[in-house]
DNA sequence: GCCAACGTTGGC
DNA sequence: GCCAACGTTGGC
């Protein structure tokens, strides 16, 4: 069964547009153990992702990712130059957790996060809720199917 | 640049 | 275990 989730990212840090130059990428620098636990206990290969852009003019949805490798230890808490160095965490003993995603779609155009708050029908949805900073979350299949429509889809991709 | 929301830290 | 202080996120 595929779930479906929305990670966050600053577009001027990584953006789609990189992801897709990559191919695929690790999520790294996680420092929430909410997403944290979202990542290492509910996150499966294949599940669907958004990727959405933050801190930026506007915020907005730019693609839709897959889940291509499960949740293991993010490795840049253990390499003292990284800037998500945290010396509580060990290999033996990973504190924090990543997963792999690779594109699969672009949303085009992009669907913005003023778009989102002006549909009914994406009412309860986490993103819009108020102070709502978590950068790993779920979406709902039926929303996911929605935002994927107001983004040049006939359906999910 | 402002500031609300909220997670984390650390004293007690 | 409480909670004040502080730092970060991220929309506006």
């Amino acid at each position: 069964m595929v779930n479906y989730w929305l990670m966050k990212s600053e577009p001027h840090v990584y953006s789609w547009d990189d992801l897709n130059d990559d191919g695929e990428t690790h999520w790294d620098g996680v420092r929430n153990y909410q997403a944290r636990n979202i990542m290492r206990d509910d996150m499966a290969l294949g599940d669907l992702v958004f990727f959405y852009h933050s801190n930026c003019k506007p915020p907005h949805v730019a693609g839709v990712a897959r889940v291509c490798r499960e949740g293991y230890p993010d490795f840049t808490a253990h390499d003292p130059g990284s800037k998500y160095f945290d010396a509580k965490s060990s290999p033996e003993k990973p504190r924090w957790i990543m997963v792999d995603i690779e594109p699969v779609a672009p949303i085009e155009p992009i669907v913005t996060l003023a778009e989102l708050r002006g549909n009914p029908t994406l009412e309860g949805m986490p993103l819009l809720r108020r102070g709502q900073r978590l950068s790993v979350q779920p979406v709902s299949r039926e929303h996911f199917e929605i935002i994927c429509k107001m983004g040049g889809h006939s359906g999910i991709p």
